[in-house]
DNA sequence: ACATTAATTAGGAATTATTACTAGTTAATA
DNA sequence: TATTAACTAGTAATAATTCCTAATTAATGT
């Protein structure tokens, strides 16, 4: 793997916010640095990047999202603001529990909490 | 919301399979029984269907997958054969500790845990 | 039964997210 | 500094899904 100026600058944006940007947001964001980049290019590099294991790729509602954070997490979803917290509800417990119930060997657990943030709770 | 024969050979469809279709999947069957059927309206009735709480939606991988248990449930995702299995993890105990834990108003838990189901364990 | 009407459909065009292709550019190495 | 394989920009292609429109059909009143 080459070095290239456009992933590492990719990789930059997509640490620099807890926001789980799309490929788009991160596309419109890197070409404040290198106005010249195509989407193709962030599409291919946040690919590699997930890859090599440097960004966690999120599937929400049909569309790829990106997270800076790659250790097991989970996620609160807010309809109402569509916004993603990030918190940790898996413990090691559930997975040996569905290893031995199912008999399912436990790669990773994407977990998506639906609801209404504080902020709109009144 | 008017009677339709197109509508009622969908959601036949999709309760007669454990599989977890596709739109595409269910556009095939439904041929089967209405050769002149559209993409299009297969589309909008699983959509429909879904508001009106007769089927759910899956997200799967970018891709929606549609099932006629709307109890709420979880997946076990298989990397090898990409089949998606029923399990019931979660417990109330979870839903009101996110609520008092992160002030979150739960509407749906969604669950998939991907790795490698029983058939490919050795 | 028949006319009216609003919901629904088939078929195709449009849209959105993403990947593939290709000629030109660039980082690494000798 | 020349070589070369990886990478990029720009664009075309693909895949899933939604939108549009004229024609069809289920429900309702007569």
């Amino acid at each position: 793997m080459r070095y290239s100026h456009q992933r590492e600058t990719i990789k930059k944006v997509v640490y620099g916010t807890d926001s789980h940007p799309t490929a788009e947001w991160v596309f419109r964001k890197t070409k404040n640095v290198i106005p010249k980049i195509s989407l193709g290019t962030v599409y291919r590099n946040l690919k590699l990047l997930a890859e090599m294991g440097q960004i966690s790729v999120i599937n929400d509602d049909n569309i790829a999202r990106y997270d800076w954070n790659t250790n097991s997490h989970n996620h609160l979803k807010c309809k109402q603001c569509d916004s993603l917290i990030d918190v940790q509800l898996v413990n090691d417990g559930l997975i040996s529990k569905i290893k031995k119930q199912f008999k399912f060997d436990v790669d990773d657990v994407e977990i998506t909490i639906i609801g209404t943030c504080s902020k709109h709770i009144k």
